[in-house]
DNA sequence: TTTTTAAGTGAATAATTATTCATTTATTTG
DNA sequence: CAAATAAATGAATAATTATTCACTTAAAAA
């Protein structure tokens, strides 16, 4: 018995990341995904039993590794300040390094293939972002707002900022990192 | 002669955005606009003469608009902040009112139907927002930060916001308009 | 080494969807 | 009112794209 090239799935899910990062998910299509992944359009049928199962499956593992980035080094001993910045920049970090992941979320997120349960289950991991502002305003080192309101402003402008700066080529620097969450800190502060 | 119905374009335009608006660009085909329309299916064609031609017409026609209500009530003459609050509010209500056009035009930045020459112009809409910021630095007004990182700062967060209000169902109130103006002023002002 | 089994292939097929077109309908003009 | 003209229709066609399948290849087990 032949086993599977589980390297594969790795490959696919790549070329489908590329592909929708260069002409967006209206345009991708299965043989097109087969010849970036360098396999035959047969092939995806043996790892993915239709195009939505996996969108599907892509848009999971693109969860699981965000998440996993997210709380990297996070540790609810430390001060609110500190585990903000660690958290903050983990976003950050994961919207430079799996750009294309990123941007293959926000597309799916306003598609046909991706189910309700499975936007709910996204939002459910923004919640110990949640409960982190809500210790921020406890601590009285936050503004007296909506915690919604707080978590949304905190979070948008990453996105938009490296969105802007790779498609504009602008460079990402150490430096304005660093001003953006100026920005930001001096905006949340009580 | 029969005259055309210059108000069908109307129709196929909203009927274009909502269904857009429900299941993304990637989820849209002519029949279902022709539908939604109350039109039959080769009516469209009389209209536009293909699918993507429909879209660039209603992408443009979008950022018609969004330029009109950008940049109403906005008078130079005016104190920095003033002209900045009038502008930002005016952001925020095309986000609000015409959030269909605003997510069509999201979702079609990132497609195979808009040309890099639309997007170039896309992006020199906001020349004069851009002036403004430069404006805010000299005037020792905002912090000395790179102008395209203020500028993005402050727009993204209007972007999110009333996505996520939209989608979670969270009514947008006067007053928490009025507090995401405050986070973002505390962030940018020197 | 041979057999077995499932992966891998890509051309063929099925399904979907954009576009056309013969026909009907509505409006204008003479 | 009749003729002319273009809009409107929706079924038919063309084009595109997802999916299948008969066949080949490669690895594991016997």
């Amino acid at each position: 018995m032949k086993p599977r090239d589980e390297h594969k799935v790795d490959q696919i899910f790549d070329a489908t990341l590329m592909l929708v990062r260069e002409r967006g998910l209206a345009g991708i299509t299965m043989s097109e995904i087969a010849r970036a992944a360098k396999i035959a359009t047969g092939t995806l049928y043996i790892y993915f039993e239709s195009k939505e199962n996996l969108i599907n499956e892509l848009f999971t593992q693109c969860r699981k590794s965000s998440v996993d980035i997210y709380f990297t080094g996070y540790d609810t001993s430390k001060s609110f300040k500190v585990g903000l910045r660690t958290i903050w920049f983990n976003l950050l970090e994961f919207r430079i390094h799996y750009f294309e992941k990123a941007v293959f979320m926000d597309q799916c997120y306003h598609s046909p293939y991706i189910t309700e349960t499975t936007k709910e289950l996204t939002k459910k991991m923004l919640q110990p972002l949640y409960k982190l502002v809500e210790r921020g305003k406890d601590e009285k080192q936050l503004k007296n707002m909506d915690a919604f309101l707080l978590l949304i402003f905190m979070v948008s402008g990453i996105n938009e900022y490296v969105k802007h700066s790779v498609y504009s080529e602008k460079k990402i620097t150490k430096s304005s990192m660093e001003d953006l969450f100026v920005l930001i800190w001096d905006g949340i502060k009580a």
